[in-house]
RNA sequence: GCAGGGGUGCCCGAGCGGUCAAAGGGGCCGGACUUAAACUCCGGUGGCAAGGCCUUCGCAGGUUCGAAUCCUGCCCCCUGCACCA
């Protein structure tokens, strides 16, 4: 067959859209399995992160697909934010056009990939048919609670023009354009996730997530364990509320430390000498840029405020600091201080001279007086508590102590403290979706009857760059509107939501897509949803954010009772990241831009290496998947993809190696033509090759239902092309089974490479659509075991004796012409298949193994007497360094060996074969004995390892 | 600092107690085919050696009859979080 990749997959493509082959709908007699994608930002054209991504989930659903499942495989877009609004400024249009351009541009792009996306549930969020159900849902949050509206201090980003919530704040700049973000106080829209913290929390044991986004999930809600804890201020009505993870440590306080910002500081030192060191830090706090943070976290500063706090539990009075270290937004702001037993605490303490206590101790029966060099941070019994309850008590039993003693005392309790914020919804943006809340003078905040819903975006605005703030807000016929309550003039909210709520229920509404009643259908998306999207494959980066929103809107919607299911995700793949060579300089530890390749460091001035560097824009070490389209087609494009590393590791771009696996879709088309031309003569390794077709195709399910697609790979389009080479070698070239093999391996080769697999498929005659059939588990027949361990035993052969040859030829004179094998003498053989019955039957060898060779008849013979102890020992219990053979035999050896096979017989029927496989005129084979004992090969014969003599 | 993941032959990568000098691929070398190959096929790719032995899976120890694989310590790399009380 030629191969005209363009042509072959543009044909294939159109095919399958004609036949509907990918559309699906709810069918319980079918198992489903629902193949998801992180939903793209339509930023243009699909890059090769996109295209590793689809490429992975293409291959998993065709799978299904071919395994009998009902696949749902939708695509749509996250089409709302701030690029697309962006874009319009700077060409003076609507980001509606630049978005619907940009979405035409990548969809054309994952059609020539021919990924088999049902494109009729195709969405964009932009759109008002999807938007609409973002309103309508946000009513419904609102009813049950869950919406907040109140004034916060909030990220601010001064570029992006709008606020930012916790998740999108790294290292205290924008995740989007890396300004510097600056606090602010706004009325805000939040959406009350804390509800959920512990749920969010505890549900993380029970779903398989990767580790890592575990871990940073956890980490992220950040749940401590604790007391609640009251220092009034002495000489004051003023009590100041600390939160501690360590209440037993609670009679080594011998400071409190408020942070700087904290309301009570100014209170306290007001008109006093203490007041402008005050002022002097909270400010210094204030202005703080990040670098400057950094810098600080070396030095810990405090100012004291002038007065003193007491210890609700024994009295104390302890001087109250404002401390740079403490953050104003975690548990109250203020920390009691155990220079004794935390690290932080005891430097600030040694740097201004205050009492270090130790209240625990490391070890019981220490000395309790015994100084302290360092905090000691670990759980040991408390002492010096002044007070009998307590010393001796140490971990959780002193915690519990210390809490009762202070709720008795009304003087704290416990509590939980978690490092999750409630999600921050509004931003004061054009390009999202608009609040459904009415501000009436009157009435105060009402919300859209849901009758009037949507609430559409204005397309009749004009962006330019000029324009500052949010164009809604200054679009009259949007804002002005009438109270739905009382009917008087009102005006409309203008701040619009967080893309990250668009993403947080598409995956429901893909279940039903078209449905215009209502955001979707309990009974079908509790059909697809049924354990979570059962393979959702995207990047790390939303290992927070998205993941985490999408798991609290799943469970917020399911106590709506929209749907059954809890988690949304049930198996999460993060694909690995993809790399390209980039110059690197050593010295430096530096990487540079493509441009330098040759160059020197333009750092240190040294000539620059190469690494390789994750693939993006700064770099400029990107592929363009629309140029290697051009050249090598889809299907090489995607078996070099999968075949280069498993979807969770990393994976390099190397041009030579998708070269090669271009010519390996040659050298696959040359083997399926060659299948094709066979005549009707079967032969003795037809067996072999049906038998190889049922254990591949066995390994290959595993591999790929594992989602360990490059062993599936590995397998399909490199194990089943090396076996075909093998049975034409071995002189196979039967019309039947070549047709019976082609009939198993071509579907094997469609999830990777599915526009070749379809045209084989149709040359071979299959009926329908390759895309669309149900591959029959090919099972396994009794007799394969022994088949293939026939041909595997006649390799080994060949291994030796090709190992042995080079041995051979330095200790032969003149050129190596002949072979002479001598197979294991027959009681070597009963040996073998008495030690393999033994073996089953749980026998001992260790212990009775030489009295039970001792009492076999041959063992009588005591001319052989040495060899048979030899090789009974070397088959059964083995030397130091290798194991006896009845641990080592394979099954199917065993099978041999306990059959009786007739291993002279065999090589000898293959004589001709073995003589081309070692470059040797002729091959001999007999059993020892039968023949002259050449080269002294008769003792070193074993059972399936003769004597292998050149000569 | 804390958490998660890693360090395997020239390179990429599998293996995670014995069948392991270690799958598969890339590269390189040799042979076959060919007018010629950048195609394809076959073989080789730590060292010595008539079947065995020595050295090797980040470094150093340990457990075991036996360790790439398990344990301890150390070094290095990646990713995330980071004054979180």
């Amino acid at each position: 067959m030629a191969y005209d990749a363009q042509e072959v997959e543009a044909r294939w493509q159109k095919a399958w859209a004609d036949a509907g082959a990918f559309e699906v709908e709810v069918d319980s007699s079918k198992p489903k399995f629902y193949c998801l994608e992180m939903f793209p930002y339509p930023s243009g054209s699909m890059h090769m992160g996109h295209v590793r991504n689809y490429s992975i989930g293409d291959a998993m659903a065709r799978f299904h697909r071919l395994m009998g499942s009902n696949v749902l495989y939708p695509m749509g877009y996250d089409s709302f934010g701030m690029p697309a609004e962006n874009a319009a400024k700077k060409e003076g249009g609507h980001p509606h056009t630049v978005t619907h351009r940009n979405i035409a541009s990548i969809r054309a792009d994952q059609e020539r990939m021919g990924y088999s996306y049902d494109w009729r549930r195709f969405l964009a969020t932009s759109d008002v048919d999807y938007y609409h159900w973002n309103q309508r849902m946000f009513l419904m949050l609102n009813e049950r609670g869950l919406v907040e509206r109140r004034m916060a201090p909030v990220n601010w980003c001064v570029d992006c023009d709008t606020v930012l919530a916790n998740e999108q704040v790294k290292n205290n700049r924008c995740w989007r354009c890396g300004l510097e973000v600056v606090q602010r106080d706004m009325a805000q829209w939040f959406l009350r996730m804390t509800e959920y913290s512990d749920e969010l929390l505890d549900e993380l044991d029970n779903i398989a997530f990767p580790e890592n986004v575990k871990a940073m999930q956890r980490n992220w809600i950040g749940r401590s364990h604790g007391a609640h804890i009251d220092f009034p201020v002495a000489g004051s009505e003023a009590v100041i509320g600390t939160f501690t993870t360590r209440p037993d440590t609670i009679f080594g306080v011998t400071f409190v430390t408020l942070s700087p910002e904290h309301p009570l500081c100014e209170e306290l030192c007001a008109g006093t000498e203490w007041e402008a060191d005050w002022s002097k830090l909270r400010d210094e706090c204030a202005r703080m840029s990040e670098f400057e943070r950094i810098n600080m976290l070396k030095e810990k500063k405090g100012v004291f405020l002038g007065r003193h706090a007491i210890n609700p539990l024994n009295g104390e009075e302890v001087p109250i600091y404002a401390g740079n270290f403490v953050v104003a937004s975690y548990g109250t702001g203020a920390v009691m201080a155990v220079p004794g037993h935390d690290q932080r605490d005891y430097d600030f303490a040694e740097r201004y001279d205050i009492e270090i206590r130790r209240v625990l101790l490391e070890r019981a029966g220490d000395d309790p007086d015994a100084a302290l060099s360092g905090a000691f941070e670990g759980y040991g019994p408390m002492v010096n508590s002044g007070r009998d309850a307590f010393d001796g008590l140490a971990g959780d039993e002193a915690k519990d102590a210390v809490i009762a003693a202070l709720e008795g005392h009304g003087s704290g309790y416990g509590t939980i403290e978690y490092r999750l914020k409630d999600w921050l919804l509004s931003r004061q943006r054009f390009w999202g979706t608009p609040i459904p809340m009415i501000h009436c003078e009157a009435c105060g905040i009402v919300p859209v009857p849901a009758a009037d819903l949507p609430v559409e975006l204005p397309l009749d605005v004009t962006f330019s760059e000029e324009q500052s703030g949010n164009p809604l807000a200054s679009h009259d016929a949007f804002v002005n509107t009438t109270c739905p309550s009382c009917e008087g003039a009102a005006k409309r909210e203008t701040d619009t939501m967080d893309t990250f709520y668009d993403s947080s229920w598409y995956f429901m509404r893909f279940c039903d897509a078209s449905n215009d009643a209502a955001p979707f259908d309990r009974e079908t998306v509790d059909y697809w949803m049924d354990d979570g999207v059962d393979l959702y494959i995207g990047g790390i980066e939303h290992a927070v954010m998205h993941l985490l929103y999408a798991r609290f809107f799943t469970k917020a919607t399911r106590d709506a009772g929209m749907n059954a299911v809890g988690e949304p995700f049930g198996r999460l793949i993060c694909q690995g990241m993809l790399n390209a060579p980039a110059p690197f300089c050593a010295d430096c530890n530096a990487e540079y831009h493509v441009d330098n390749f040759g160059g020197d460091c333009p750092t240190c001035g040294k000539p620059l290496g190469t690494r390789s560097a994750k693939m993006g824009k700064s770099l400029g070490n990107t592929i363009s998947p629309g140029d290697m389209l051009g050249r090598y087609g889809a299907d090489t494009i995607r078996l070099f993809i999968l075949f280069g590393a498993n979807p969770e590791a990393g994976m390099d771009w190397s041009d030579s190696a998708l070269e090669a696996n271009h010519r390996q879709m040659h050298v696959i088309i040359d083997a399926v033509d060659s299948a094709l031309s066979m005549d009707d003569s079967p032969g003795p390794m037809d067996d072999w090759l049906n038998a190889r077709l049922r254990a591949n195709q066995r390994a290959w399910r595993e591999a790929m239902g594992n989602v360990s697609l490059r062993e599936g790979v590995m397998v399909s389009h490199f194990e089943m092309l090396s076996d075909w080479n093998w049975y034409r070698h071995r002189g196979g070239c039967d019309r039947a089974t070549a047709s019976a093999f082609l009939k198993g391996w071509i579907p094997m080769l469609s999830p990777a490479t599915p526009h070749v697999a379809e045209e084989f498929w149709q040359m071979t005659g299959g009926e329908g659509l390759l895309a669309t059939l149900v591959l029959p588990d090919a099972g396994e027949s009794v007799g394969d075991t022994a088949v293939l361990a026939r041909e595997t035993y006649l390799r080994n052969v060949i291994d030796s004796a090709r190992n042995l040859r080079g041995l051979a030829e330095r200790h032969t004179e003149g050129e190596i012409s002949r072979v002479v094998i001598q197979t294991a003498v027959a009681w070597k053989a009963e040996l073998a298949q008495d030690a393999i019955r033994l073996d089953s039957e749980g026998f001992d060898f260790k212990a009775q193994g030489q009295a039970h060779l001792q009492s076999l008849e041959i063992f009588k013979n005591e001319a052989l007497r040495g060899e048979i102890f030899q090789t009974w020992m070397a088959m059964t219990t083995g030397s130091k360094k290798k194991r006896g053979r009845i641990h080592t035999w394979s099954d199917g050896e065993r099978t041999l060996i306990s059959s009786g096979l007739d291993e002279a017989g065999i090589l000898a029927a293959n004589a001709g074969f073995l003589a081309a496989a070692l470059d040797v005129d002729s091959v001999e084979a007999y059993s020892v004995g039968d023949g002259e004992d050449v080269a002294g090969k008769a003792r070193v014969a074993f059972p399936l390892e003769p004597g292998i003599a050149f000569l």
